[in-house]
DNA sequence: TGAGTGCTTGACACAGTGTCAATTGACAGC
DNA sequence: GCTGTCAATTGACACTGTGTCAAGCACTCA
């Protein structure tokens, strides 16, 4: 079994993305932590300076442990720009949760720490790198005019696809994924690819909510 | 001078909102709340139980202090549906700016405070009752098909019109304000009023930002 | 046997919230 | 003028959570 031979770094950084992971759960503390890891709570000094070090260190493994799917996913289906689009939508809308509960945690300090901040900046600037690919495919299939507002739609798309609209939909407003990435999906082909019939899709899923 | 008059909890509330309104501002602990209002720390707990507290009482005192415009607004020019969406979008786009300060404080203590959380829940729910309102006036002239998807569209026009996409485009993207509320009008109209003429207002607005 | 490493326990500093008790100052009514 | 009340003050303290420090223990490797 490897199970034994994990060193502590990284059986503190499972310990804390089980603790993330529970939906609904509260943020844990440094305390929590230790005791999901089955150490003292000074051992996690030890290995990480900070409580932001140590959930910057768990969404790169959690990354690491992810990112097969994503990133190849919406590049190689690149038969045409909305295709392009199409296909970088619904691979991000299904990849945030997964991430969520590291998200959560970060976000939920990114306010009061400078450091959460930077490092969520990052992370959410190499997602609008994807944004920006994918509108400029669409710019070379000429499907959205060239020129200056190539940035307002790749910032706009971006919105579309943050974390806190998905977690609006699905955690404040109840919906389910599906009818989440169909909605979503519908409404970046409809504003970007100008597929006006996408906008069928968009309010045109089961409703599962009350 | 009535300046002279104001009994303290209004000077507190007064202070808090002067402090929440400075942008980037970093988010006051009770002791900043206590020296811009020019008394103890341990004085604001003889008129506010706890912080909470404090901000939701700073928040009414702002709607109390800015409601005549809003509210007004969007309901008396209802010609049609698909104007008074449009009223009602441009209302509320434009009052986010006004509440930001504030809401970031609740924003922030979210995650973990239940009673803000509760506060920020009720505030946001009588928004979503606009956005309802706004959505069964479409549904009324026929613009939008009658059925399940009306709670959908609803919470799909609340989502596009929530604080953090303001935050988003203005802050993190640094987009222009009338950028933004122009943006999110031909976001709403085109989805939501089926108004495939808005699609143009979204991308073409003055390229403020770098 | 001894050194080094990884972890332990226990104590402590610091910021921030919230509580409590004793005191002061002003102002009203008798 | 005396007294009661109310608002605010000072100072101390509890609690939570983060982060630091020192001393000690156990295991392994040479």
């Amino acid at each position: 079994m490897s199970s034994d031979t994990i060193d502590t770094p990284t059986r503190i950084l499972q310990a804390t993305l089980g603790l993330l992971e529970q939906p609904r759960a509260k943020l844990p503390t440094m305390s929590d932590i230790a005791r999901a890891t089955g150490i003292s709570r000074q051992a996690l000094y030890l290995h990480f300076p900070t409580r932001t070090d140590l959930l910057i260190a768990a969404t790169r493994l959690q990354d690491q442990q992810n990112n097969v799917d994503m990133h190849l996913a919406p590049s190689r289906t690149a038969a045409s720009g909305t295709e392009r689009l199409d296909a970088f939508v619904t691979a991000w809308c299904n990849y945030i949760p997964k991430i969520y509960g590291v998200a959560r945690a970060i976000l939920a300090v990114i306010d009061t720490d400078a450091e959460a901040a930077a490092a969520w900046n990052t992370r959410m600037a190499d997602m609008r790198e994807g944004c920006a690919a994918a509108v400029a495919a669409l710019v070379e299939d000429g499907t959205l005019p060239q020129g200056s507002e190539t940035e307002q739609a790749t910032d706009l798309l971006w919105t579309m696809l943050s974390v806190r609209n998905w977690e609006h939909l699905t955690q404040t407003c109840g919906w389910d994924q599906d009818c989440y990435v169909a909605t979503i999906r519908g409404l970046a082909l409809a504003t970007l690819a100008r597929d006006l019939g996408a906008l069928t899709d968009v309010l045109a899923c089961p409703p599962t909510q009350a």
